[in-house]
DNA sequence: GTTGTTAAAATGTCTGACATTTAATAAGCT
DNA sequence: AGCTTATTAAATGTCAGACATTTTAACAAC
């Protein structure tokens, strides 16, 4: 694959490996095909040879790419790919086309690890965290079915989510919510949303609140299971 | 704090970073310190500007320092931390240091969702994935107790945890093997090894073997616990 | 045909100069 | 005095060019 294809490019080194890693993350090449040698990506988006080492530092860092001095760069298969690197997050935000396979296994992540940090939520959120987690949930409520707020509901179905994360006060459950944005993106990118569907992941939602509250760890753990099996629904994973 | 208490460097940017990283992930500076800027670096470990700003790139990227133009360089707190990336187990790996909230942070994590990670391989293990378990566990048998092979022991033990990991044949699941190292030899460090917990702590580990060569999700999920149950015990969290 | 040498091509490194951003300082006005 | 505005200093960011190193491939010699 050449670089023709890919949209043109204005700013930093920054928005290069954005740009670059966005085609990495959509297929635009092959695990194990060459990619471009810095000159040419320097000569086809018109910048210094610095700003293109510094892009593919980044790519790099995230497992995106390998290089060696001499062979060149190589593109590494999804498996070595840092999903939790939140760069990887950022970059795949957005994308319409992520690799089903990838979708699904963020999928089925979160499905296997929510009920469990929700139970965790349970027993160590904060009022400070419910007071967020409310917060979120009215957001939600409020932005629903208005197509004008679409982008709006997202962010508060995300929020929603994250806080829960948060709220677990791990140092390593926190790092995950980063999967968040990019898996409801995703989701909600590839759904239809009608009344019916919106007000019944609504209420699973509030259950999911309403059982953190209590701290009930049992209620926590179920409420997320069932916010999931709506998902999985929508998503058509069934 | 200064450079002048650090070892000596000899090698690459990588080497470099490594050695920062380490003294940042031992508490050398506290969070919101001014790091050294880049010419010092450069002038007390005689390498070039290039060297240090590829290493602090680095630190960057996990999250560790915070860089800006014309103000310099800031040491972040623990909880802006990537845990995740592959780059900061290898830097935590064989730190005797390491601070003990972090220690504490990673194993309640290890407790919360390895019970989970053992249900999903017992579902999704392959013959191959069973036979790297059993591997791992005769490693492990035959080294215990040997004080000239605990690092060969250790290894196993790394390899005992991971290959669960690998064997959800999740690729989010599969990234978290990376904190098993630092975890593991933090524990080993930390506790002492009579026969009579390292035999309890072996015949544990054969349970889980035993529930996910049997697919039995419910019996791997307990075994796992039980593993972990274990480890709290010589860790001294209870 | 195998082996050793050479040449080309890619990434890695060094150096010095310059740009940009930020914070502190000093000047100047009301 | 107090506030605003230039100036300066110091740090990171960027650039350009030459050079080093590593790998592959071509080619020559035996």
């Amino acid at each position: 694959m050449t670089l023709d294809t890919l949209p043109a490019h204005h700013g930093g080194a920054e928005h290069l490996a954005r740009l670059l890693a966005r085609a990495l993350l959509t297929g635009h090449w092959q695990p194990g095909d060459v990619f471009p040698k810095e000159l040419d990506i320097g000569k086809h988006f018109a910048v210094s040879r610095n700003q293109v080492r510094n892009a593919l530092a980044s790519l790099t860092a995230a497992g995106l790419i390998e290089r060696t001095a001499g062979r060149g760069t190589l593109v590494r298969e999804m498996g070595e790919w840092h999903l939790l690197d939140p760069l990887m997050s950022e970059w795949m935000t957005g994308l319409v086309n992520l690799d089903p396979q990838l979708v699904r296994a963020i999928y089925a992540f979160r499905f296997s690890a929510e009920p469990t940090v929700a139970r965790l939520a349970a027993q160590a959120a904060t009022g400070d965290d419910i007071t967020q987690l409310e917060a979120a949930f009215e957001g939600m409520r409020c932005s629903a079915g208005n197509p004008d707020a679409r982008a709006q509901h997202i962010e508060f179905d995300v929020a929603f989510h994250d806080v829960i994360y948060q709220a677990t006060h791990n140092l390593v459950w926190r790092q995950m919510g980063h999967l968040l944005r990019p898996s409801i993106m995703a989701l909600v990118y590839r759904s239809q949303h009608d009344i019916k569907t919106l007000d019944d992941s609504l209420t699973r939602h509030r259950h999911v609140l309403d059982a953190i509250k209590a701290g009930d760890v049992n209620a926590a753990d179920n409420a997320a299971r069932e916010v999931l099996r709506r998902t999985a629904i929508d998503l058509g994973i069934v």
